[in-house]
DNA sequence: TCAAAAACGCACAAAAAGGTAAGTGGCTTA
DNA sequence: TAAGCCACTTACCTTTTTGTGCGTTTTTGA
């Protein structure tokens, strides 16, 4: 009970963290990492076909950096090493999956117009 | 019970949809026009200090054309027009609250360093 | 002896995003 | 006649982001 939230002190805290999921892959990757999935780097690259290497390795970093994946290395040769979502991390999942949610709704507003397949 | 999902058109779907979000200012954008606010373009430069006209304007253009955010232009001068959420735009609102009690929720698993009130 | 394997790091280049400053349009007020 | 108001737009430039290609490391298998 000693904690004090202001609207100000909130808002721009909200901001600096919004920031930390910022970038092209980041959503993505923290997509493929949902309840508590455990990827490699390796994996990554087959999950995510357009990421360049320099880029999966970048906002992997960045992610670890902001306390969001932890990267765990295993000692061996070839090297190998797993990523998976830090405990706030997990916190992430219920604005992910209504974030999912949001996206599916979008035939309820909006109905695709790529031809039905009436003409099958 | 007529629509298909298979878990690959739902995530590419999905990217495209959150691509919509991405960008310096959109979410904090979003923000201010949570729960049925209306705002101006005025209104907005004055919520958001750090925004360029330039970039306020592009944002809600793309937010528009994305179907988010709807615009209403009243024929007079000197010019007025508002912002809010379409339909569609309101449904991100449980993701903007889940992303906004994830943000603060940081505080539990990161405590802030910034020097405590031992001092004072 | 040599290639392959996993997970990158680095330098350079291209592309995209963002910022700045100035201009537009039509009516209204000084 | 000139300035002001609001909501932008445009041109030009800087910064940031992203992509490409190559190098590294150590061990194992052919």
């Amino acid at each position: 009970m000693r904690r004090i939230y202001t609207p100000t002190s909130a808002a721009s805290g909200v901001e600096d963290v919004l920031k930390m999921l910022e970038g092209r892959w980041k959503l993505i990757i923290l997509f493929h990492l949902f309840d508590g999935n455990v990827q490699r780097y390796s994996d990554f690259e087959k999950l995510i076909p357009g990421i360049s290497q320099k880029m999966l390795a970048q906002q992997l970093r960045q992610l670890e950096a902001d306390g969001i994946v932890a990267r765990k290395v295993y000692p061996q040769v070839p090297p190998k090493v797993e990523y998976r979502l830090t405990e706030w991390g997990q916190a992430l999942c219920p604005a992910l999956d209504a974030l999912l949610k949001w996206a599916e709704q979008k035939e309820v507003f909006h109905p695709t117009e790529h031809a039905d397949d009436a003409s099958a």
